[in-house]
DNA sequence: ATTGAAAATGAATGATCGTTCATTTACTTT
DNA sequence: AAAGTAAATGAACGATCATTCATTTTCAAT
């Protein structure tokens, strides 16, 4: 129900809660909104304070910069979902196809977090050098997971693929979008949703050419 | 060579050649330049200014407002997409698989015109209700081409896909990625990409469901 | 050469931007 | 209850924003 109720910054845990009021975790939810609506360039630390209910110059206390803001929440958007994955990778039987828990997990996870993944795709290019390197890793430890997946499929003679990276990024490509069209009040479900794409994500990398035989050149 | 040589504004086309600039067309180089790379918030109309050479108070002797700058840029990027794939769906032999022509098409396309692409996908949010309305009409009248062959594919047996619109949506969005990491000193030339993906999308949707039969419920 | 209109200038408009800071308020610890 | 620190206020900083406009320049048509 309560969404944001103990989100911690990055790392900074204190065992006593040590403050009165949860305002930083306000702060991120609300730049969380204001960026995913607006774009990062459009939304101005007046508009943040303004939707916390709290003056501008109070931002301050718990963010030194606009920047820091963004990094924030796109870098821990990126940890948590490294997070999740790991969590469900490590209890998940190997009996499932790893390209099947793979692209479940990432609908599941992208559906859930729509907000975070639309910053995290969007405003790239407002981090500056240092923060983009940072984000960027994460982003790249994610690609290779999936492009492991595929690597060990194409061993394995199940799939059949000329470039397992550039596949990582077309499926992630293709799933990512999802955010983009879906609605909740659509026809589709999320489950519903997961069948679609599991099956076309399957299709895209399946060693079956048959329909590429029909006309060889 | 000379990219920015004829284009014109939307509609507007007197026959003698009016004026002695032809400083409209270099804004919107200059814009379509600046808001790829920054993004349309973070662009000034003194930045469009200075790189085209000229005060910024001669860019409303061409655009009435930031915002007409990026309806132009995004609409005409929209119209002039729909209208190669119309000349290139005319004199296409009714051999080739139509799939095939539009994937082949889509990617060689957005390679292309990389900044139009990035723009009017990133930039829909900064769009004023209105211009949104106009821009998402051309957009939607992009993904039904595609819908519409497979569509047909589907009918002839030779596709197999639970949802067309979202079939669609996924393919396109599965290409566009595309000139995310592109890079032209990569390994990778324009070809090997279609080809990658040509078989990505064919397998995405053909009726060969054999991957899916190893793991039935 | 003169005319007339389009294009560009240069300066200004008020609004809004991110950020700072002295001061006050709120709350935890003693 | 007192002390001390974190958090919030309210006002201000200089910079920059999109846009306007009177004036000058440019240049094709006469």
């Amino acid at each position: 129900m309560h969404a944001d109720q103990d989100i911690m910054p990055m790392a900074e845990r204190d065992p006593s809660p040590r403050k009165g009021s949860r305002t930083a975790a306000r702060v991120r939810a609300s730049a969380l909104k204001l960026f995913a609506r607006h774009g990062y360039a459009a939304v101005s630390m007046r508009q943040i304070a303004s939707d916390v209910g709290v003056q501008p110059g109070a931002l301050y206390n718990h963010f030194p910069t606009k920047q820091d803001i963004l990094k924030d929440l796109m870098l821990s958007h990126m940890r948590d979902l490294l997070n999740a994955w790991s969590a469900l990778a490590d209890e998940t039987r190997q009996s499932t196809a790893p390209l099947d828990v793979f692209v479940r997990f990432h609908i599941r996870y992208h559906l859930q977090r729509r907000e975070e993944v639309f910053i995290s795709y969007m405003e790239l290019r407002n981090l500056e050098p240092d923060n983009f390197a940072e984000v960027e890793t994460e982003r790249r430890r994610y690609e290779s997971i999936l492009k492991a997946i595929l690597e060990d499929g194409q061993n394995s003679g199940a799939y059949r693929i000329a470039d397992t990276g550039v596949a990582a990024r077309a499926i992630i490509a293709m799933l990512t979008g999802i955010p983009n069209w879906y609605r909740e009040s659509g026809p589709l479900t999320p489950v519903d949703i997961e069948e679609i794409y599991l099956e076309m994500a399957r299709g895209s990398v399946a060693a079956t050419p048959l329909t590429a035989s029909i006309e060889s050149d």
